[in-house]
RNA sequence: GUCCCAGUAGCUCAGCUGGAUAGAGCAACGGCCUUCUAAGCCGUCGGUCAGGGGUUCGAAUCCCUUCUGGGACGCCA
């Protein structure tokens, strides 16, 4: 698509020859009509240098305009307008696609740099919930995009497997725990024993006082605490490890953050003498008022650090180790204030690097309209999501589909794809209520209905019994224009989501794909009809857009389902 | 109170750095399986783009302002 825009833009510097081929490419658009065509040139702001009415000047450069390229360049009113050659298209955007096969819409911009990503980072003594399932497939799909333009990558899980909840947990456990059920259902029991203990704490605060305790001794290193949160840290990551299983996401680093307990002291030495520690009520903080900003507080009066000491203290050990170019946080966009501290106060140390480091917010997930509270158990387990829907699946397969080889991992497949994808195809930063019945669903625009395209398309490709390597001539209908067009956004789709951190732009991408092909499918015969090369190589190549794109989601594509 | 996000069809959302008649999906209603998987396709219904100003040849889009919702704002992360 870019290429044709390129050769617009160039016809047009032609005659509009005091433009750039910048200021023109900013200019043209993509009408929204199909009959005006594929590309636009609106004339309205030439009127004034010209002193003509834009009609005029459209009409007559359009006159003086003429590209093997495009099939015809005419004025539509103020408008210029330029019909691409279909056939030609046809032939050399579905060469491209079979040709490079998966890496079609991949870029090399990226080439020798790295991005790190924190991503997903759930909480031990909590369950993995649905917030975390957003900066879990969130993250993995911008990561897996910028692979596919180049970079290289660094999935750090950081895991928050320290703080007073543990001693909490600890304390929780000793009152009321049964080593059993840990065991049977590590972090059903877990979660169940820490609501537990906010719930008596409520009511007794002297719980609390344990709890602080228990972490005390947890940080002196008494052998029974260090025991118990060891465990607990075991049984709770083997079974985090489920979930990513099933999400297809895996990391190249776990360290959470009693990974950093033995590197927050230099970082406070650091800002020590770098002079940047004011005392205040008792606490250390670096004031950052010149940036109209709240202090950031480093050590609490007790002498124990917090998590923003934490960050900057895993951000100096990210930047020594990996030399990253970039650092990307996913995280919830309600530690946006934290994130800028974050950067001022390394900006303030003197790391330029700060400038690299960037906050990927996005919404919450809601319940009535309301965050979801942890500490009172109103929370909804990924797990249990995850398990319904995929029941639900295979209970659609067994309806739709009873010969199907193999149901299980089919419907694991849809199932989770239904979940990522009702996730990614929004707008990251939009907020979510959490609704079953939404999730639930396998019509519209669902992952499902994207991984159905893909199996109907290899169903054809089955039946066929052959592939075409090679496409010679084109076809010019408007069906298997609308998806030859789509097809050929998809490298620039891919461009844009990167730049824009935003997964849903991948997920609009191969919707219009998958959309014009179904509608293609239900009028036009491939099989037994004449062009059958032709259309199979359009049928192979959205297979592999539409199966590209989902992976860069992190779905799954089956052939069958 | 200050700051950050958001407000488009009954619901969930698209709408690119302003451009030609504001689009999808769901829901509702009506059609289409002797032919490549009906998890599909076709059609109907549905919008003062929160309100008000302004900039512009042109505003859902940019600026100001009001209202509404959510979030953050020192010893949780």
């Amino acid at each position: 698509m870019k290429v044709y825009k390129e050769r617009f833009a160039q016809q047009l510097h032609t005659v509009f020859s005091d433009l750039s081929i910048e200021e023109i490419l900013q200019l043209i658009e993509k009408p929204k009509i199909e009959a005006h065509g594929d590309l636009a040139f609106p004339c309205f702001q030439l009127a004034k240098t010209y002193r003509k009415a834009p009609q005029l000047i459209a009409q007559e450069a359009a006159e003086r305009l003429a590209d093997a390229a495009f099939e015809k360049i005419e004025a539509n009113g103020p408008y210029i307008n330029a019909f691409i050659n279909r056939k030609e298209a046809y032939q050399t955007v579905l060469n491209e696609v079979l040709e490079k096969r998966e890496a079609f819409g991949a870029h090399d911009f990226g080439k020798g740099k790295t991005i790190v990503y924190d991503l997903s980072s759930p909480n031990i003594a909590k369950p993995f919930s649905m917030g975390h399932l957003r900066s879990t497939v969130i993250g993995n799909a911008i990561a897996n995009i910028s692979e596919k333009c180049g970079y290289d990558t660094v999935r750090i899980n950081y895991i928050g497997d320290w703080g007073t909840q543990f001693g909490k947990l600890i304390a929780a456990y000793k009152k009321w725990g049964d080593e059993a059920a840990v065991r049977k259902e590590p972090i059903r029991t877990l979660f169940k024993l820490y609501t537990r203990f906010h719930e008596e704490a409520e009511k007794d605060p002297a719980l609390n006082d344990e709890g602080r305790l228990w972490f005390k001794k947890l940080e002196s290193g008494d052998a029974e605490a260090r025991e118990l949160w060891q465990w607990f840290r075991d049984v709770s990551i083997e079974a985090f490890n489920e979930i990513y299983d099933l999400l297809n996401v895996s990391f190249d680093s776990m360290n959470g953050e009693a990974f950093y307990n033995d590197k927050m002291d230099a970082v406070v030495r650091e800002l020590e003498e770098k002079g940047l520690l004011t005392e205040s009520d008792g606490a250390l903080v670096v004031r950052l008022d010149e940036d109209d900003l709240p202090p950031c507080l480093i050590k609490k009066k007790d002498g124990a650090t917090l998590y923003a000491t934490r960050d900057l203290a895993s951000a100096l050990y990210r930047k020594r180790t990996y030399d990253f170019d970039e650092a990307l946080y996913v995280v919830g966009h309600e530690q946006s204030l934290h994130f800028t501290q974050i950067k001022k106060v390394l900006k303030k140390m003197g790391y330029d690097w700060a400038d690299h480091i960037e906050h990927v917010p996005f919404g919450m997930i809601l319940q009535g309209g309301k965050k979801m509270s942890t500490r009172k158990g109103k929370v909804v387990l990924l797990e249990e999501v995850l398990r319904e829907i995929i029941a639900l699946a295979e209970k659609n397969i067994l309806e739709k589909n009873p010969s199907l080889p193999n149901k299980e991992e089919v419907a694991k497949q849809v199932g989770v794809g239904a979940v990522i994808y009702h996730d990614l195809k929004h707008y990251r930063m939009n907020d979510v209520e959490f609704s079953f019945d939404d999730m639930l669903r396998f019509e519209g625009n669902t992952g499902p209905y994207l991984q159905y395209t893909h199996a109907r398309a290899h169903s054809i490709l089955r039946k066929a019994g052959r592939t075409v390597s090679e496409v010679n001539g084109g076809l010019e209908d408007d069906g298997s224009w609308a998806v030859v067009s789509a097809i050929a956004a998809f490298p620039d789709d891919v461009k844009n989501a990167f730049i824009d951190r935003d997964p849903s732009q991948i997920a609009k991408s191969i919707f219009r794909i998958a959309q014009s092909f179904n509608q293609y499918y239900a009028h036009e015969r491939i099989l037994d009809s004449d062009d059958v090369d032709l259309k199979l190589a359009l049928v192979e190549a959205v297979t592999i857009v539409i199966k590209e794109g989902l992976r860069l989601l992190g779905i799954e594509a089956p052939k069958e389902m």
